[in-house]
DNA sequence: AATAGATTGACAAATCATAGACAGGAAGGC
DNA sequence: GCCTTCCTGTCTATGATTTGTCAATCTATT
């Protein structure tokens, strides 16, 4: 009844991206994970343990060392990973225990009110603080991104001043160019990160560009409203991988398909392209045959570049 | 009970940017953090910790010394970093000799060679070693102002590619952001610095907001291009003493000069007008008509900005 | 026979810890 | 003003631990 439950070692190498040698060691040594044996002593890997597998790989990547982690209850080791790899559990701030969410919730309306209040010491005092008691992947999900559609959106409405709008970009703006972690090393590999042509607004390309650096990558914000010859000439000047697009509004331009299909063109078959924002899904068919990438969340990015790192140099 | 978490010092410098060494040495100097050990004597920082940690270098930053915040306990530094940097001495300056001319002159070159490059991360580099290199005044005066006006000229030449241009101004924009002195009482004056409708270039506006923030206003940036019912409104709304403008390009739009007429129409009388850039001799005639001070350099903004704070307090 | 997998032991590169030294600026006493 | 001392970030040297990779050898599969 069972006999097809277990896959034979090259499977887990190919699902996980790692290697053999490293499966195994991490058992021998640390006892990560221990697959079923057939008679003849070959390794079967259950679908668990794969994604197990997947999981230790992810934490570690994140900086915590396999020799720690490896014997977690895989639950834990989900949790860790969801936890953005890198932090969890906030603040000490009140007794409780379950208010991650309550907390970010909590900054998104402060800092909702200080731009309609158009108080921009507000505003940036309640970014410093989430950056402080939330773990990164939590403040860009649950606060930033949130923050800047919901202005966006009563920007459309109308329902926000203008200045407000403004006001709130440029403080957004310096606080996102603030958070990017530390030089990326010459040998990383590089992406750029900007928007099409007709496509004004930045802070999700400036996201995602924040989120290649933070996995690793040497990720350059190009600024917005680019043709696709100058991304693509940009892609080639820094030797790009990989191209970051955001696509948030409008999420009609008639010319934009072209736009993303000549894009394709220039660019030539090395290099990825990685599409994302609130509008994106609108232009999915152009996306297709574009060979783009959609991501639907900055999480989605981030599991997309490691999967492109992971395709490594032949080299 | 809580065996799982914990992260290796590796995390503990991505997550805050100090380098490995100065979290050691802080911790054997001062104990500001003292992170729990493995077995094997490996240091494992809490979230708790890495967030003591950001909270100290935000401190430190700030002007704070380490050497007496260290021991504060974790909600005592939060509000110091909340309520910035209440003791530290306020602006970094430097004396330098004439050398300082030719200093910042490499600055300018090495800095404009990164831009044509597309080179984000030495274009950052080259500002950061100018900003510690430098006094402020100068930094804004020699480096960042004739970088832009000299990218500026470039771009409207054909000269440099867009990509390049926006990219910079990214970067110029967060590290404009980024010097933000750490302010700032209530009872500083207030003022907002934009750009009229039709002016799309922002970083003039930016600077001038910097420097009004380190001459003791408290200011808020409004982001370009606004129409002048805007620029009122948001006057108002914050209880503006001083409008700044910043007018660069182009420097013969039509519309201009009504809209500043009607902007001091809206403003009203007690409310002061101060504009400048590159383009704003060019208007004159209706900066004299709006009652405008005309600003040559941010220098004479400095000055205009004392002599407004002088005159103070109706009660 | 050729290929893929398992096992073991060894190796090399990262990563981390400790201790001590040093330099430049700040602070304070003469 | 000048000298000393303190503060603080940086660097070096040395040793330990962790971890990925390899080679050699044997066994199973095709």
């Amino acid at each position: 009844m069972e006999g097809s439950t277990g896959h034979p070692i090259k499977v887990a190498v190919r699902r996980t991206g790692l290697s053999a040698h490293v499966i195994r060691v991490w058992e021998k040594r640390y006892g990560a994970v221990v697959p079923s044996r057939t008679e003849t002593n070959r390794r079967l890997y259950s679908d668990e343990d794969i994604a197990r597998l997947k999981c230790l790989q992810q934490a570690v990547q994140a900086g915590q060392s396999i020799g720690r982690i490896a014997r977690l209850p895989t639950e834990e080791l989900l949790k860790l990973v969801r936890a953005g790899g890198e932090a969890g559990p906030p603040y000490p701030s009140r007794s409780g225990g379950q208010e991650q969410e309550e907390a970010s919730g909590e900054f998104l309306e402060a800092a909702l009110a200080a731009v309609q209040g158009l108080d921009a010491v507000a505003l940036q005092e309640q970014l410093d603080r989430a950056s402080v008691a939330l773990s990164q992947r939590a403040l860009l999900e649950e606060v930033v991104r949130p923050l800047m559609e919901r202005i966006g959106r009563m920007w459309q409405e109308g329902a926000l001043r203008v200045a407000a709008e403004h006001m709130a970009t440029a403080v957004v703006r310096s606080f996102i160019g603030n958070m990017r972690p530390f030089q990326g090393n010459g040998a990383a590999p590089r992406a750029v990160a900007t928007t099409p042509a007709g496509q004004k607004h930045e802070l999700g390309a400036m996201l995602a560009s924040l989120v290649a650096a933070s996995e690793g990558w040497n990720a350059t914000f190009l600024g917005p409203d680019l043709p696709a010859e100058e991304i693509a000439g940009a892609a080639a000047a820094t030797g790009a991988r990989a191209v970051l697009l955001s696509i948030v509004y409008p999420g009609d331009d008639p010319r934009l398909g072209g736009e993303l299909v000549r894009l394709r063109g220039l660019l030539g078959g090395e290099v990825a392209l990685l599409a994302g924002g609130r509008s994106a899904a609108q232009y999915a068919p152009f996306l297709e045959r574009a060979g783009a990438v959609p991501l639907a969340t900055l999480d989605d990015l981030r599991d997309s570049l490691r999967l492109l790192r992971g395709t490594v140099l032949p080299g």
